[in-house]
DNA sequence: AGGTCTTGCTTACGACGTAAGCGTAAGAGA
DNA sequence: TCTCTTACGCTTACGTCGTAAGCAAGACCT
């Protein structure tokens, strides 16, 4: 009879389970990420997910590739540095506001196409600064290492080291400071600032290229 | 009667436990690390090993931290430039000797004994070229990304990123050089070498310390 | 000799990823 | 309008996982 009868229940895509299962990530955690818990959440059973999904780990990797879409895209109209420090800081703020996706980012070894996107226009940036191929390729790496596992090192520190096994006080009084005194010092005075330490190491990447250009450059 | 008889199968210890894990993952890959099978490997049951592991996880922060005990100690006799290269070069080898530890540790959040003498000793290197302790904090955090995360893509893109789902071939011509015109160029003509590109990240971060040492006592 | 402690084993439970096959509804061709 | 195909979601079932609970037997101490 009515023949868009089904639409009762939306009907399912690659889109909608991907969708559900990054939002199930982002409020229960990774964990909570089975076929099964993502096919309650859309009120399908947990097999009809892989009509959309070739099995969990292509979930896992769309998923992964969703979140970096999301990164912004590269400001042409700036210097390359202020266009790199646009994509980094971009992309990191997008890894913050999914904690589980830098973790799986870095753990897993598909690529998918908003990454490559994000690759390409990081080294779009650097060949308009004026890097080499080789140097660009090279200097990509530094900072996709950088914005994917700084971040991630940021996310698991955040949660606090306290939290698993070898809590901070211990390590600043005792036998902590008697094992590893150096580490004991430098904790008891320096501050924890994940941003000025994420923008102390991209600024770092950047003087670092900048030097490598002029110098190739310059013979 | 013979008070040592039960020497007929050696008596398990979580050293034992851990060592037949890490022989495991070495052998089959991490995911061949599952407690029963880890258990057969000792010529027990699995759940014999929870007298010796409090639970997986810590079976699987045992085995990191396992590994990261290999990493050569710091030379004290050389300068810290010299000092801080052995330091990550060693620990280099030893992740590459091992491909499932590098992932491990950087996705899970424990740290342990082996990993806090590593981070004691490339701080007091640090300290000891001159760094403040502010400096030698933040700088540690990025030799250990370095360490753990750009050796976890190396050993990624080893395996190559053609088996998972974005071919380089693909890259390099048609849609891909259409999509991703500056990644597609800079692949096409650069060399991937991972002991070059590690080697250009280490010397882009000493060179960055360097500096900032230099600004921070010259003001 | 009797009691306690240690250590490994047995059994069992719930959750997981997913292979195989079924029923049904939508859309195309006659 | 009627059939035929195709796409989609469901059902059932299997093997594997981590681990809770409790038992049995040897080691050690008194």
């Amino acid at each position: 009879m009515n023949p868009r009868r089904r639409a009762q229940r939306a009907v399912l895509s690659r889109d909608r389970v991907l969708a559900a299962a990054v939002e199930l990530a982002d409020e229960h955690g990774l964990d909570a990420v089975s076929m099964r818990r993502v096919g309650v959440s859309l009120g399908v059973e947990a097999m009809s997910l892989y009509r959309h999904v070739h099995n969990k780990d292509d979930l896992l990797d769309g998923m992964v590739d969703d979140v970096i879409a999301r990164f912004p895209a590269r400001d042409e109209a700036v210097g390359w540095r202020e266009s790199l420090r646009g994509l980094v800081r971009g992309a990191h703020s997008v890894l913050l506001a999914h904690p589980w996706a830098a973790g799986l980012a870095t753990s897993r070894p598909a690529v998918g196409p908003a990454r490559l996107r994000f690759v390409d226009a990081v080294i779009g940036t650097l060949l308009a600064g004026g890097c080499s191929p080789q140097l660009a390729h090279d200097a990509m790496h530094a900072v996709e290492v950088h914005v994917f596992a700084f971040t991630l090192q940021e996310l698991r520190l955040q949660v606090g080291p306290s939290a698993h096994g070898y809590p901070l006080d211990e390590l600043l009084s005792g036998a902590g400071a008697a094992a590893y005194p150096h580490l004991a010092a430098t904790l008891a005075v320096a501050e924890h600032d994940h941003v000025a330490e994420f923008e102390f190491v991209l600024e770092l990447l950047i003087v670092g290229i900048e030097r490598a250009i002029s110098t190739s450059v310059g013979g």
